[in-house]
RNA sequence: GGAAGUUUAGCUCAGCCGGGAGAGCACUUGCCUUACAAGCAAGGGGUCAUAGGUUCGAACCCUAUAACUUCCACCA
């Protein structure tokens, strides 16, 4: 039989055991009618991504889950894959172009996307090997890309349907416009912060008059395009101007002033310049009071040739010229300070541009409401559930979706235009338009939104539309796991999009985590430099390490900070098995007997009790996804119980002599290391799967084994709970030894009053050997156990030990006079500066502090000392 | 403006249905006890944010307050 090494050391089988899973087909679920199916669908990483210490969580707590349904017998199927990130991938490469002194432009469409797979070939799988070194178990031969055959046909049937059915609209509307990434974008897509800028305070005059109205605004590039400007109808400074004109400054047009409830009389002066092109309040108010839009800027964030003489200039550069030629003119009143909320395209982080555009929409009440209804009749759960609180407020306020892309990486729109007006929505290319016949058609030139496709994830994998076998056994899915930042983006929208398109949801419930964070509490970031590399901590500890990390300690929803002591603290919790195993497997010198065949001591029930009661609650909370608790329970009942108590119990029958005795401490011993090992295993897969290779018989791996089940006939709640006094007696001695300063390795004599003799006869070799005892005797009364005792009351009894046995009472006794001398002269000397009224008010008031702490430490030494000595001289 | 969360040991955090206040790390003391010093044993350390309320009983339920965090909306 091979040999485990004396350490723990994982680079030494990681790789090795992932590989013979894979060779050994262990992850793949098959539709299998006489199983249960449970299907977890792992949320696409992007292509361009680097795995992180977010996703390593994820994937872990989706591993443990798919770990342990596959031992418990379903058919449990991990489907992975990956994002095409439109966005975030067309960036990377445009980049890349720019390096190479190209750009998507002069390559042309084609050309562009043959680059974009090659490069999706090239690097596009690196976060697949990552996923491998964190030993997820999905079925990779089921792996899956949003923009793979299979996808991009759902997503047309899909976009088709909707069109069919009204839901999906092409119009002109405010939209977030990214001038970097050069596309629209979604509302989610933008995110707000604060930022310091400036309100500027422009006069307008007033046609035909001297008088002025004075508008703020914080984007004056913006006044090119106003086409009016609003008063609150019921504000009586402006009452006199509604209905006027006034004359545009710079550009000379006549704009009216117009009354609307919009209006905050109280904010700036009261009266808003409306650009209805560049403003989602302002394209209201310019619906209301059917004013035009007139869009001054072009796609890049340049003035465009409306502008006069400052078309062509960046927006910003446009601001300061804007506000010097008003100034010039006069007809700047002030500039003050002002921070507001500036909305950024999340990917560049670009200042986004609200501008009219013609993009198409998904028109989203009709599908918010039953996904909304769905997670009111419980179909659909989030754990925790106050996330449906969060997806419930997204849903209620939600705004038709953009889903028009001006990039190229991507699912294309499947509508085709024909010079006589016709637009076609087709599944398939077609090629002759159905009312002109002409065949000259175009298709629409851009792609859809990234998250178009993700939401059709649960679904599109399985091969919908078709009714695929796999469709029909594995979806629904079981469980989504994901974090709470991603429920607008995407479990919001699988949710419509699966009741939409299927009429189920797409997964019954919904395990959502926090966010992992850096040691001091701040967000993992780029560009804080802050990210801790997955990959370099699973170079360092191992995987099993950095996953038993990830989940310990963590409630759902909360985020959780990454700390390297928590990782070596799973990595000792490791090792702590390894060697219990280790010291298993060094005894093995037998056949092993099953459990059946044994007589089972005191000690066996009691680990064998508590074992049991260990499989219960670490199922039940599995069963709820409280994986951090599972955890906890685990590694007590394993390092506690198991380690620290059963092994050293063991010990005097493995080394007494009784080859009767060893062989059935060896069955025990075995048996629960089997069933610990299977708990452990979600967690810990790699060391445990090892561990098992060692174990003796015939057996295949664990992570196909089943998983432990409770069993009533083993759980011996009673006599578990007597035992437990052995472990008292035990625990009683130990402290009473510390108690006088006796050494552990000293024996000493006990003597025990006690109605439970024959517990503690069973168990006497035990007791010797973990409490550090030469002999127990029973007596009826202190008194037997002869001179000066200690004693002390615990479970079993009566508990007396001679002090003579604890100490050598004149070696003791010395010991302690000169200890209680040098306590004394330590309390006379912290006196001596307390005393002295300058030290007290002219020190430092913490070196004060200091010394008075030092004096209560020694004075409550001496006064403990004394009460020993006085126990000794009785 | 709306919503959600957090507040428990020095630090980081668990704590299920209302009944014993816990873990890891750190700290103190003693141990290389033939699986493990990545270890063993024994300890110290808490006004469970504050104030009320419900209850036989509250870290947990209710009300209010405070501090911090996050999300959404937004005033040009």
């Amino acid at each position: 039989m091979k040999e485990m090494q004396t350490t723990y050391d994982p680079k030494d089988f990681e790789d090795r055991i992932y590989e013979k899973w894979t060779e050994e087909n262990c992850f793949r679920a098959e539709v299998d009618p006489s199983k249960i199916p449970f299907t977890v669908m792992m949320p696409p990483p992007n292509i361009t991504g680097k795995l992180h210490m977010g996703h390593a969580m994820d994937e872990t707590m989706q591993d443990i889950v798919i770990r342990f349904k596959r031992m418990q017998g379903y058919s449990a199927l991990w489907l992975p894959g990956t994002d095409h990130a439109s966005l975030a991938t067309e960036h990377k490469i445009v980049e890349k172009l720019r390096e190479e002194g190209t750009s998507k432009e002069s390559l042309g469409r084609e050309e562009f996307l043959r680059r974009a797979w090659a490069w999706k070939d090239r690097y596009g799988g690196a976060i697949v090997g990552q996923l491998k070194k964190l030993g997820c178990s999905c079925d990779w031969s089921r792996l899956a890309f949003t923009l793979d055959e299979r996808c991009s046909k759902a997503v047309r049937e899909a976009f088709c349907r909707l069109y069919e059915k009204g839901l999906i609209y092409r119009g002109s509307r405010i939209i977030n416009r990214c001038p970097d990434c050069q596309t629209a974008l979604s509302d989610e897509e933008v995110e707000h912060t604060e930022d310091a800028g400036f309100f500027w305070h422009f006069a307008y005059p007033v046609e035909g008059s001297d008088e002025k109205i004075v508008i703020a605004t914080t984007r004056p590039e913006t006044m090119l395009g106003d086409t009016a400007v609003a008063v609150n109808p019921s504000d009586e400074r402006y009452k006199k101007f509604v209905g006027k004109t006034l004359i545009l400054p710079l550009m000379g047009r006549k704009i009216p002033v117009v009354a609307d409830e919009y209006v905050d009389p109280a904010f700036g002066t009261g009266a808003v310049k409306i650009t209805p092109a560049h403003d989602p309040n302002d394209f209201e108010v310019g619906l209301r009071h059917d004013l035009p839009m007139i869009n001054v800027m072009n796609d890049d964030g340049t003035m465009n040739d409306l502008c006069g003489e400052f078309a062509g200039l960046d927006r910003y550069e446009a601001r300061k010229r804007i506000v010097e030629k008003i100034k010039e003119s006069g007809l700047l009143v002030k500039v003050e300070p002002h921070t507001h909320n500036v909305g950024h395209c999340h990917r560049c982080h670009a200042t986004v541009e609200p501008i009219v555009s013609k993009q198409w929409f998904v028109k989203m009440a009709p599908l918010a409401k039953p996904a909304i209804d769905a997670v009111v009749k419980n179909k659909t759960k989030f754990v925790p559930d106050r996330f449906a609180k969060i997806y419930f407020n997204w849903l209620e306020n939600i705004r038709d979706w953009c889903i028009s892309r001006q990039l190229w990486w991507g699912h294309r729109i499947p509508v085709w235009y024909c010079k006589c007006g016709e637009t076609i929505c087709s599944r398939e290319d077609p090629v002759v338009c159905p009312v002109c016949g002409s065949h000259d058609l175009k298709q629409d030139d851009d792609c859809l939104d990234t998250w178009f496709s993700s939401a059709l994830w649960p679904f599109s994998t399985l091969g919908w539309p078709e009714k695929t076998p796999e469709f029909n056994y594995f979806y629904p899915t079981d469980v989504l796991v994901t974090g709470y930042d991603i429920i607008p983006f995407w479990v919001m929208r699988m949710m419509f999009s699966g009741i939409e398109y299927t009429e189920k949801v797409p997964f019954h419930d919904v395990l959502i985590h926090g966010l992992v964070r850096d040691e001091q509490g701040r967000k993992m970031s780029k560009s804080l430099g802050n990210g801790v590399d997955p990959l370099e901590v699973i170079e360092k500890y191992g995987a099993d390490s950095l996953r038993l990390s990830l989940v310990t300690g963590v409630a759902p929803g909360n985020d959780t900070r990454f700390t390297e002591t928590k990782v070596e603290a799973s990595r000792n919790f490791i090792n702590k098995i390894w060697n219990a195993s280790r010291f298993v497997l060094m005894n093995v010198d037998c056949e092993v007997p099953s459990l059946a065949q044994i007589r089972l001591q005191p000690a066996d029930r009691w680990i064998i009790s508590r074992l049991m009661a260990t499989i219960r609650e670490v199922t039940l909370s599995l069963q709820k996804y409280d994986l951090g608790i599972a955890a906890d329970k685990l590694i007590d009942f394993a390092w506690s119980d198991f380690c620290d108590w059963y092994i050293e119990l063991s010990k005097p029958a493995l080394y007494g002599g009784d080859a009767e005795k060893k062989k059935s401490a060896l069955g025990v011993l075995v048996f629960v290391l089997e069933n610990t090992l299977k708990l452990l295993h979600p967690f810990i897969p790699f060391v445990t799967e090892e561990i098992w290779s060692f174990l003796p018989g015939e057996r295949g791996n664990i992570i196909s084994e089943d998983y432990p089940r409770y069993n009533t006939k083993l759980s011996y709640k009673k006599e578990a709970k007597t035992f437990e006094g052995i472990i008292d007696l035990i625990k009683t001695v130990r402290a009473m030894k510390v108690d006088v300063n006796c050494p552990p390795s000293r024996k000493v004599h006990l003597y025990l009053v006690t109605d439970q003799k024959r517990l503690v006869s069973v168990n006497k070799q035990s007791i010797l050997r973990l409490a550090g005892a030469s002999e127990i005797d029973f007596i009826e009364n202190g008194d037997a156990a002869g001179g000066k005792t200690l004693s002390h009351v615990c479970e079993v009894g009566h508990l007396f030990i001679p002090l003579g046995e604890l100490v050598d009472i004149e070696k003791e006794k010395a010991r302690l006079s000169k200890e209680l001398e040098r306590v004394v002269g330590e309390i006379a000397r912290a006196d001596g500066k307390l005393l002295n009224k300058n030290f007290v008010s002219k020190a430092p008031k913490k070196l004060v502090d200091d010394e008075r702490a030092k004096k209560d430490k020694y004075l409550d030494m001496k006064e403990k000392i004394e009460r020993q000595l006085h126990l000794l001289d009785d």
